[in-house]
DNA sequence: GAAAGTGTTTGCGTGATGTGAAAAAACAGA
DNA sequence: TCTGTTTTTTCACATCACGCAAACACTTTC
């Protein structure tokens, strides 16, 4: 067979990863056949990979039924790896690429005790002047990268301040033309943000200036981070502009996916 | 050589999956010939090994040093092997409201390699710990967490861990003031944490904070996972208050009940 | 700035080894 | 005890993984 040869390192490596994610998607025990099919390989060929991975503890086979489920060897393997895993370092290596690719500065912000904290930031090369820096604390309504955090993490540690700006909102309407700082009006904010997949704001938070905010989402659904872009131009707010689709996919890529 | 076969199904699988069992047990990021030294392989073979859990995703290698280390799809791989276990199923989903009856946040943990692993988190509106979140591991003698797999865990796994930190806590006393980092303190501290039915530190992990953490027991009476409350009111962790009566409450309530 | 050193990646021929079909064994229901 | 189903083992063959070594990338040294 004269066909591409794809990366990979070893075939029969490659086939039997294959059938490990067959059984992480089933959300049981699974019986040989039902893997063989789910695989399109041959039943002998997936029993003897099945062997592989219960001697190495991957998987475990049920006494009777003979059905096969993963191990407690997957759940070892699955903590080494959590633990490990950084969100906040791993959206921060890919900030200069995305800088570069919008062409505007990127800011990566994590929820600290204060509000919505910079840690990390890239700039564009076009330097847009502001006051803002590492540790700068963003406000929860005014900007797009606390409107992120608004929509996609866990209300909770957010219901302090957000009492807090809503009553400074009351007291002062012109600070926020697009909402009704009302619990409904917050409401329709967030139903609007998260269907749109980012949030975003032009001259808000700092007059003459743009923000779209996109979520990097852990395994709970909830934002461990916030990936910021800052810019002039109006026009990469607009739905469908090539920025936040930048940004969106971006974090999409950091985020953790269920499945496939 | 057709005389010895072990019980396991492919060579090719089974070398395989100890270079994986390797990366699991090592800390972060490895290079290649560490790997291979460490499995006593080739170069070569192990690299090809790797470009194969590379693109099952796996395993990633960082940007530019050239080091491999888990990715992505260890951690799906282990939740999924979690999603298995009814007892931590369960746990997590009562966990909101328990963070929200004790108005403290709540977290569930079981026992990886290289500690107890933080897999779910329920935030309540008292101050989140900036440095602590998801996947996080617990050390443990010196957190609330630990000490309650320390009381209500099998032995066995945790002893490397016990003598790891056992020797730390000689050399730098102020860690453990509470007891003797002996083996009859280590008793005496687990006999009192079973009397009093959970673990609590004010302090000792992290400054300001306060924790106390019960143990959700399988059949066996062996904790399968466990449940912590932190905050900051030091009042928590006295015996007889109200949040360490829900904590084990809701533990008790979690343990030995399969459905039949 | 060239040269040497370390560590990662890739070709390649060979023979061990994984493959598929089919037989055998275990199991369940009737 | 006999059928239908699913798991396990057998076996001859051609493939595919192995190890060596050369190429390559990157850092350090003079």
């Amino acid at each position: 067979m004269a066909e591409r040869r794809e990366g990979g390192g070893l075939q029969s490596l490659d086939a039997a990863l294959r059938v490990l994610r067959a059984m992480s998607i089933r959300a049981g025990p699974v019986s040989l056949s039902e893997l063989a099919r789910d695989c399109a390989m041959p039943v002998s060929k997936v029993h003897r990979y099945l062997a592989s991975f219960v001697l190495a503890g991957l998987v475990t086979q049920e006494g009777r039924s003979g059905k096969y489920d993963l191990g407690p060897g997957a759940i070892r393997l699955g903590l080494a790896a959590i633990a490990r895993n950084d969100f906040v370092n791993r959206a921060a290596d890919g900030l200069p690429e995305l800088a570069q690719k919008a062409e505007m500065s990127a800011l990566l912000s994590i929820w600290g005790d204060h509000g919505a904290t910079v840690v990390r930031w890239e700039r564009a090369r076009t330097p847009t002047v502001t006051s803002m820096g590492l540790g700068t604390t963003m406000p929860l309504l005014n900007s797009a990268t606390g409107r992120a955090f608004l929509a996609w993490a866990p209300r909770a540690p957010l219901q302090d301040m957000l009492d807090l700006e809503l009553r400074r909102a009351r007291g002062n309407r012109p600070l926020t033309p697009d909402f009704a700082p009302t619990r409904t009006g917050i409401d329709a904010l967030v139903n609007r943000i998260r269907e749109q997949g980012f949030a975003s704001v032009h001259g808000l938070f700092i007059p003459g200036l743009v923000a779209l905010a996109a979520p990097v989402l852990d395994w709970q659904g909830e934002a461990q981070a916030v990936v910021t872009l800052i810019g002039t131009d109006p026009d990469t707010t607009r739905a469908g502009a090539a920025q936040g689709r930048s940004l969106v996919e971006f974090c999409r890529s950091l985020s953790f996916a269920p499945e496939d």
